[in-house]
DNA sequence: CTGAAAGCGCTTACAG
DNA sequence: CTGAAAGCGCTTACAG
C-alpha cells in the first residue's frame, strides 16, 4: 500500500523582492511599483522586472504586504454545513461575484459547532481578510460581534443584520405560507405542519406561515406536529406516526420543513399503502436532491442560493470600500417548485 | 425589501502588543512570552497581560506573526468540486487530524476549472500557509509543482504522489473489479461498463479493473460503453439507449462509473418496462446519495473519503514538521455496498 | 519616473 | 525571568 518516490527535497531559500531588483538591476521601489502600479514604470524597466520574478520564480510574501496595507484581498466565508447543497449554492454565488473583484474566497466549515465557528472567525481575522461571510448557527453571535466591533466588515447569510452587520435572508415566513396556500388552492383542508425542533427560528418561521396561509381559508385546519430533527431519519419516525392514524384521522395535505423529512416521510407511507399524493399530498422545503431525485418527485420551496451569495457578497464589498455604509437586511423570496407529490 | 438598521460604525484603531504591554506595564518581549511561551513567565504578570488583553480586546495580527515565523498555523485544502459530497467527505476527514493538532484548514473551490485552482494554490501560497492539500482536477499540475519547489508542503488528495509530492488515492483498477466481479459472481455473463468519458484516467481504471474480472470467467464477456459524462443526464441517454436494444443485446449486468450516471439510466429504464435488478441488475460507483436515496436503492462502490482525509492530513503534517520526509502515495482500497439494483 | 528610508506588528536571540 | 534591539518582506511617501 505504500510506495516510496522519492528523496526529501531541500527547498533552497526563497527568493524575495530585493534579490528581483538586484537581479532587474532596479531600486526595490521599482520591483513594488511594478507589482502594484505598472503603469507608472517604463516599458523596459517593468519588462526587466517580469523576467526577473519568472526566473527567479519570485512569489510575493502576502503576510507582509497585508502588514503594510493592513489588510489581505481575501474574503473568509464561515458556513453553518459544506454537507447542505443550500450552503454550497450560496458559496458559488459569493465566489462568483468576488471573482469578478479579484477577490479570492477563503471557505471555512463550523460544522454546526459554535466554538469551531468562533474559531474560523478569529483564524479569519488574524488573517486580516478583507471581510467576513458568515452563514451562522442559531446561537448567540459574540465572536462575530466583537470582530465586528474590531472594524471588520462582517455580513450575515441566512441570518438576519444587526446594528452592527448586514443580512440577507429569505423569507422563511413566506416559504411557509407559499407551502400551505398550495395545498389549499388544491382543495386540501385538514393540513399538518412537521418539523423541529419549533425552537429553531427558520422552523417557527415556516410555521407561522404555514398558519398564516390557513387562517385565510374558513374550513381548514392546521395541525402542528413536532420532529426531533428535519433529517430522512426524522421522516421515517413521521411516515410511520402518521400510517398508525386512521384515514380520517391523518391529514389531507402535508408541509414538511425540509425535503429530507418529506422523502423519508413519503418513502414510510408509501410502504404503509398510503399513497402520494392520492391519498396525502406533500409539500418539502429546501428544493434539494431530495425533492428531485426522490421517486416520487417532491413539490418543494426553494431559496435563491446563488444569487443569496451574490447578493452577499456585493453588500461585503461595499462595506469594505466605503467609508460610510448603512446596515440593512435584505430580504429574498422563496419560490414554490411543484412537481408530482403534489399534483392532486 | 431593505430595512435599515443602523450607521456606519467608526472602528477605533486597534490595539497591537505595544498597546497592550503598556496597559499591563511590562514589556513587549513579555506579552509575547504569555501568548507563545506561557509557562516561562511568573504567573503574576501573565495574568496580568491576559487581563489587559481582554479589556483592550487585543488580536494578535497574524500577517506579523507569519512574516516572522515563516509561516501560518493554517493548512489551505483545494477542492475540486465543493458540490460533490465525495470531496465534502474528505475535507471532514483532513479537519479532524488538522483540529487535534491546533492547525485551522482553509477551502477553496476550484470548481473544476483550472486557472481557478492555480490562483488558488498561489492565494495559499502568499498566505504562507503551512501546507497545502490538493484534490486536483484531470490535468497537468505545473503550479502545484512551482509551489512545491519553493518549499511550500503539498498532498494530493484523490490523485497520486509523484517526486514532489505525497498523494492519497482509492485504487479505482480494484473498484471496477469489485464491481464486475459481484455481477460475475451472481451469475451474470454479459456485462457492460458505462461511463466517460475513457480519457479521464479514473474512468480508464475502473474500466480496466471490470476488464481483468471479466477475463477471469471463461464465458463472461464485457461492453464498453463511452458516456459523455458521468451525470444524470448522462445516465438518461444510457438508459435510452439500453432500451432500445433487442433483449438478447441487452447485458444482463451493468457497471455504471458513478451513481447518477446508475440513477438516470435506471429510471429511463423503468419507464421502458425493463426490471431492475430482474432484467438487468446494476452496480454504480462513488456511494453517494443517488445510491442510498434511489426507489431502488443501488449497490455501489464507495472510497472511504473520510479516511483518505485523515490520511492525507497526516502525511501533510509529517512533512511539516519533519526534516527528512521521502515521498509516498497511499493507495486506499474501495469498498462494494451490495443494495436491490443487484439482488438478483 | 526612480531610489533610499521609514515603518507595518510581530518574534527571537541576547544581554542583564 | 525580563527588556531593548534587530529583523521578517513588503509598501509608501518623499526627495531627487
Amino acid at each position: 500500500m505504500d510506495q516510496m518516490n522519492s528523496t526529501p527535497s531541500a527547498g533552497r531559500p526563497r527568493p524575495v523582492m530585493t534579490d528581483v531588483a538586484r537581479h532587474a538591476g532596479v531600486s526595490l521601489g521599482t520591483v513594488s511599483n511594478v507589482l502594484n502600479n505598472p503603469h507608472i514604470v517604463t516599458q523596459e524597466k517593468r519588462e526587466r522586472v517580469l523576467r526577473s520574478i519568472r526566473e527567479l520564480g519570485f512569489v510575493r510574501n502576502n503576510a507582509a504586504r497585508s502588514l503594510v496595507i493592513g489588510r489581505a484581498d481575501t474574503v473568509g466565508f464561515v458556513v453553518v454545513d459544506v454537507g447542505n447543497s443550500f450552503f454550497i449554492d450560496l458559496a458559488r454565488g459569493v465566489e462568483e461575484e468576488l471573482d469578478e473583484h479579484g477577490i479570492r474566497l477563503l471557505l471555512a466549515n463550523s460544522d454546526v459547532n459554535l466554538s469551531k465557528q468562533d474559531a474560523y472567525i478569529n483564524v479569519f481575522e488574524e488573517t486580516k481578510v478583507a471581510g467576513i461571510l458568515l452563514a451562522p448557527l442559531d446561537a448567540p453571535l459574540e465572536a462575530a460581534r466583537a470582530t465586528r466591533g474590531r472594524g471588520v466588515p462582517v455580513v450575515h447569510v441566512n441570518w438576519p443584520g444587526d446594528q452592527d452587520a448586514c443580512g440577507v435572508v429569505v423569507d422563511e415566513e413566506l416559504g411557509g405560507y407559499l407551502a400551505a396556500r398550495h395545498l389549499l388552492d388544491r382543495g386540501l383542508r385538514r393540513l399538518a405542519f412537521a418539523g423541529g425542533p419549533f425552537s429553531l427560528s427558520a422552523i417557527a418561521q415556516r410555521l407561522a406561515g404555514a398558519t398564516r396561509a390557513v387562517t385565510e381559508v374558513d374550513d381548514a385546519t392546521l395541525q402542528k406536529i413536532e420532529t426531533r430533527s428535519i433529517s430522512v431519519r426524522g421522516g421515517y419516525d413521521l411516515g410511520a406516526a402518521l400510517s398508525e392514524r386512521g384515514i380520517l384521522d391523518r391529514p389531507d395535505g402535508l408541509v414538511a420543513a425540509s425535503d429530507a423529512l418529506a422523502a423519508g416521510a413519503i418513502q414510510t407511507m408509501q410502504l404503509a399503502g398510503i399513497r402520494v399524493p392520492e391519498d396525502m399530498a406533500v409539500v418539502g422545503y429546501d428544493n434539494n436532491h431530495f425533492a428531485q431525485d426522490s421517486s416520487i418527485p417532491i413539490t418543494s420551496v426553494g431559496q435563491p442560493g446563488h444569487e443569496m451569495g451574490k447578493i452577499a457578497a456585493q453588500v461585503l464589498l461595499e462595506e469594505i470600500s466605503s467609508a460610510s455604509h448603512a446596515h440593512r437586511t435584505i430580504t429574498l423570496a422563496p419560490t414554490l417548485f411543484e412537481r408530482v407529490s403534489s399534483a392532486v
